[in-house]
DNA sequence: TAACTATTGTTGTTGATCATAGCAATCCTT
DNA sequence: AAGGATTGCTATGATCAACAACAATAGTTA
C-alpha cells in the first residue's frame, strides 16, 4: 500500500515514539511502574524535597494531574511528604520508593541501550543532539 | 533542578513528539482536521478504494476504532464508501475531501520543512533514517 | 459442494489521560 | 497590612485507545 506518510521526518517520529513508548512501558510494567511513575521516582531520586509543582513544571504535567500520580505512589509506599512550610511538601523516596527507582533504573539503561543498538552507527550519535533541537528551544 | 532524564534519547524522543504533535494539531486544527484525520485522507487520496481494515493495519489503528474516524469524515462529507463486494466497503476522497487533503498536505509539507530547519545542519539527514531504524524493524 | 476458517465492519464498554475551572490556604513583596 | 502569586487539591468533561463480542461474508480446504 502507497504511503505518503512515510517521508515524513515529523511522521516516524510520532510513530517510533509509540513503538518505543509501548516497549519500555511493557518493561517496566514488570515491576509494577507506568513510565510516569519511573519519570518521577527518578526526578524525586535525584532531587529530593522537590514539590508536586517543580515536578509538573518539569515534566509538562500540570499541577491538577499530579495529584493522582503522586498518590498513587505513596499509597504504594513509593514516597514521602514532607512538610516544607504551611503550603509546600518536598517529596522524598522510601527505601522501597528507593529500591524500585533503582530497578526502574536499569530497566530504562537497559532499554536506552537497546534502543539505540537499534539505530545503524551512522545515525546513532545524532539522534539525541537532532531531537533535543525539536523541543528544548520551543 | 537536576533533571536525570535529559541523558536519555527515549525520553527525548518522547518530548519532541509530543512538541511536534501539538504543533502540527495546532496547524490542521485551522482547517478542522485531527492529524488522524489528515492521515486518512492523505492515505486514501493516494490509494481509491481502500478497506478501512487496510488503513487500520498502516496506521496501527484497531478495526474497531477506524469506525468513528471514519464517520466523522463521512458526515462531513469529505469520503465516501463503495461497496467491493458483499462485505469489504472502498473508501474514496469526494470532491471536497481532495480540497481538503491537497489543503492538509500543504500544512504538513511546510511544518515539517520548518521542523527540518531547526534540526542543526550536520544532523539533519541523519533524523529519518534513524527514527525509522526504530520502528520500521519491530 | 459442504464445512471450516478468516476477514470485515460494527456495537458497546472500559480505563487511562489530559484540560479546565474553581477553591482555600499560604507565601511573598511592597 | 494588603494584593497578588503560588501551592495543593476537588471535581468534571472530553478524548482516545484497548477489548470483547457479533453477524455477515469471503476464501480455502476436505
Amino acid at each position: 500500500m502507497d504511503d505518503p506518510l512515510r517521508r515524513y521526518p515529523g511522521y516516524s517520529l510520532r510513530r517510533a515514539a509509540n513503538a518505543t513508548a509501548a516497549e519500555l512501558a511493557a518493561r517496566l510494567s514488570d515491576i509494577g511502574l507506568k513510565q510516569v511513575d519511573a519519570s518521577l521516582l527518578l526526578l524525586i531520586g535525584a532531587n529530593p524535597d522537590v514539590t508536586a509543582s517543580a515536578l509538573g513544571r518539569e515534566l509538562d504535567i500540570q499541577r491538577a494531574n499530579m495529584v493522582p500520580l503522586l498518590k498513587r505512589l505513596e499509597d504504594a509506599g513509593l514516597i514521602d511528604r514532607n512538610p516544607l512550610d504551611g503550603k509546600s511538601q518536598g517529596l522524598v523516596l522510601t527505601r522501597d520508593g528507593e529500591a524500585r527507582r533503582e530497578q526502574a533504573l536499569a530497566i530504562i539503561e537497559r532499554f536506552e541501550a537497546e534502543m539505540l543498538a537499534r539505530v545503524p552507527a551512522e545515525h546513532r550519535h545524532h539522534l539525541l543532539p537532532a531531537l533535543d533541537a525539536l523541543w528544548r528551544n520551543p
